[in-house]
RNA sequence: CGCGGAGUGGAGCAGUUUGGUAGCUCGUCGGGCUCAUAACCCGAAGGUCGUAGGUUCAAAUCCUGCCUCCGCAACCA
């Protein structure tokens, strides 16, 4: 059964922010490749991970206060979280802070500078004073500093550099004459743009900040991205470092998983990495496109982000991987908006599987009373359906080996078509009214049972939580879902039993949940944007306030409130309307949080108010306070909670 | 003339390598069925395949010009 082994690889996710759609769509297709290889017998080492070093990193943990690794801890989790919630079986996690990979890439410089191709150089680029960054040409915002908008000066940095002119002819020649890149169409774009033009050498070291791995024999630099975070592919098998034993076994890699972005890094410089190192290169690297939300590019800016936890708690996280792995196809962008997935989960997972399996169950359960008898009487239409059904496993598994998950899913739900027309066929309800069909009926029965457990069986790589519960209602049991099973027809016993339970997919309101989606969207635009302005207010206003004596501020008098109800003001986009119990008596205030915060976000809460503020009527509400809320650094409102304070209190 | 990709019925795509009656999914309309999750099955309407020329008996497919959109141009999956 051991058919050899199978080493597939993630990028490793720069941990910049949270996860979203988009790094799900990566990792939820490796990890059914990798579950279809188990599946198939191979030794399979699924990695994936994330990138932790660099500047934008250190950038973010000192805005928050915090060390680098805190930072990147409590990104991780979120990360780990989400692959736990989407079921990825990863077989290991490397984190580019872990001891043994520093140790690796440390000796890895070592070599490559050893071997004469990495030297020292002088780095020329954009540079911002204030920020103390360097920037590239096409990183620039109209020739200023993207961060702060500031000018810009010319500047150079001691540097490391890796000599990529040694590898040029051999890396054409894997783009153009081998089958490494796929979809291979993008090779004469790589060729064009990098190869022709002449490589240059790349820098492989900094100064300009801290968070990275040190140069062993020159502690000023550090390592810059490329070898640190591409040779994870290796030093996450223990290349180089005692960790793990598992180089030998599963270099080189079977499949590299990139999206489209960073392509040219795994498609040129990866290989030059290799190549200078003397390994074996990666049999195949899979680029795939973008998920662009109604046509538009995913940004946190434009606050059309998908959360893949909104969308999973909604429809199952099974669901969201069938969607992004039915729309995913090689090489091109794929569109993604509400009413695509809805209508595709519907359609496909309600309308096609689970319905049949509810249908089919149904009759078993009404015709039989959940147990097939075991005579049978072959008839019309039982060939077709029965040689479709055995021939699935071998069509899946070649659009596997070519990395088309999109059109091994559409395969298997051809078949689930087939079932379904075969059924009004044969039209059992007919049969079951004399029981002089039951034969014939069983026979129908269970031929399609027995096609629900071979789709059923090739689909569990791709919604694993799901297909056991169909399994579960078809009394299919252990070896009855093996891939070994898969293509033989008539593996589930004779008298069969079945249990008909939940709707595995159940239909989905398609009206009401894009206009909740929407509702959600809107949102999310509107706090992008009003957080945008606020950053902009805050940084045209240098704090400059007058100091006031302690009787001014007596004359403030704060309380704690607790938030009874919440609403909208309809007039208003900004503001909320709010019944408070400050202790004493129930009082309005109004507040202009609606960007940041949904009534629901509220209710129950404790506040701070200013109690003595003289009313005042905001768009028709008069409000009696304020709430202190704070404006943070990025642009958001965080209104100031006081839960554990008694409703009332006075504050001083 | 920076490089590359794409323009096909309402939407999203396949077909272009090796010219030969334009195909799939969704949607729409009509019919059928009633086992099932208002699901399923059948049928129909709807495209001069971006545009202008050329080659050919024959072009979505080959050639040339033009238009439009998108991506990339050293680090956002």
């Amino acid at each position: 059964m051991n058919k050899g082994k199978f080493y597939i690889t993630t990028p490793i996710y720069y941990p910049s922010g949270n996860p979203h759609i988009g790094h799900c769509y990566t990792t939820v297709a490796c990890d059914s490749i990798a579950r279809y290889k188990r599946m198939q017998g191979y030794d399979v080492m699924f990695l994936t991970g994330t990138d932790e070093h660099g500047l934008k990193i250190e950038q973010k943990a000192a805005e928050k206060g915090i060390t680098p690794k805190q930072y990147v801890d409590e990104i991780v989790a979120i990360f780990k979280k989400l692959w736990e919630y989407m079921n990825i079986d990863y077989d290991r996690y490397i984190r580019t802070t872990d001891d043994y990979h520093v140790e690796s890439v440390q000796k890895i410089f070592k070599a490559l500078y050893d071997k004469g191709y990495i030297y020292k150089g002088e780095y020329k680029g954009k540079y911002c004073t204030p920020c103390e960054s360097f920037w590239t040409n096409s990183q620039l915002k109209d020739g200023k500093c993207p961060e702060c908008g500031r000018d810009v000066i010319d500047a150079k940095e001691e540097a490391y550099f890796f000599k990529m002119a040694p590898f040029a002819d051999r890396i054409e020649k894997l783009l153009t004459e081998t089958d490494y890149l796929r979809p291979k169409t993008r090779a004469t774009e790589l060729v064009n743009n990098f190869i022709k033009p002449g490589l240059e050498d790349l820098c492989v070291s900094r100064t300009s900040f801290k968070w990275g791995i040190p140069v062993p024999f020159d502690e000023k630099h550090v390592v810059y991205v490329w070898v640190d975070a591409l040779s994870n592919y290796i030093t996450a098998l223990g290349y180089d470092n005692s960790a793990y034993g598992d180089y030998d076994k599963y270099w080189p890699a079977d499949v590299h998983m990139v999206a489209k972005d960073i392509m040219r890094f795994h498609a040129i410089i990866w290989p030059a990495i290799l190549m200078a190192l003397e390994l074996p290169l990666p049999k195949h690297l899979a680029v795939h496109g973008w998920i662009t939300f109604n046509g538009e590019k995913m940004s946190k800016s434009l606050g059309n982000v998908v959360d893949p936890f909104v969308l999973g708690d909604r429809y199952s996280p099974d669901a969201i991987r069938y969607h992004i792995l039915r729309e995913m196809a090689l090489g091109s962008d794929s569109s993604f908006s509400n009413e695509i997935m809805i209508n595709r989960i519907n359609s496909d997972l309600a309308n096609g599987l689970g319905n049949l399996v509810s249908r089919t169950t149904a009759m078993v359960e009404k015709y039989f009373g959940g147990t097939l008898p075991t005579e049978r009487c072959p008839g019309e239409f039982d060939d077709d359906l029965i040689n479709t059904a055995a021939a699935l496993r071998d069509k899946v598994d070649e659009y596997i080996d070519n990395t088309q998950l999109n059109n091994a899913l559409a395969e298997i739900f051809n078949v689930v078509s087939r079932a379904n027309k075969y059924i009004d066929e044969t039209t059992p309800w007919v049969l079951g009214k004399d029981s002089a069909n039951n034969a014939r009926l069983a026979t129908v029965l269970y031929n399609l049972l027995d096609t629900i457990r071979i789709i059923s069986t090739l689909l569990s790589a791709f919604m694993p939580t799901t297909m056991p519960k169909i399994w579960e209602q078809i009394g299919a049991v252990g070896n009855d879902v093996t891939y070994g099973n898969a293509d033989k027809f008539g593996v589930l016993p004779q008298n069969v039993t079945v249990k008909k339970g939940e709707a595995v997919f159940p239909r989905i309101d398609v009206q009401k949940e894009i206009d909740e989606l929407n509702a959600i969207i809107r949102k999310n635009a509107e706090k992008a944007k009003a957080q945008l302005e606020n950053q902009a207010k805050a940084a045209e206003k240098p704090e400059n306030v007058a100091l006031i004596g302690i009787d001014d501020f007596a004359k403030v008098e704060l309380r704690t409130a607790k938030i009874k109800a919440c609403e909208p003001v309809k007039k208003s986009k900004k503001l909320l309307k709010l019944t408070l119990n400050d202790g004493q008596g129930e009082r309005t205030v109004a507040s202009g949080i609606a960007q940041f915060y949904a009534p629901d976000d509220l209710i129950g809460h404790t506040v701070i108010i200013v109690s003595n503020l003289k009313p005042a009527k905001l768009c028709g509400v008069e409000s009696q306070g304020m709430i202190l809320a704070a404006d943070c650094p990025d642009g958001d409102v965080k209104v100031i909670f006081a839960d554990d304070i008694p409703a009332g209190s006075k504050i001083r």
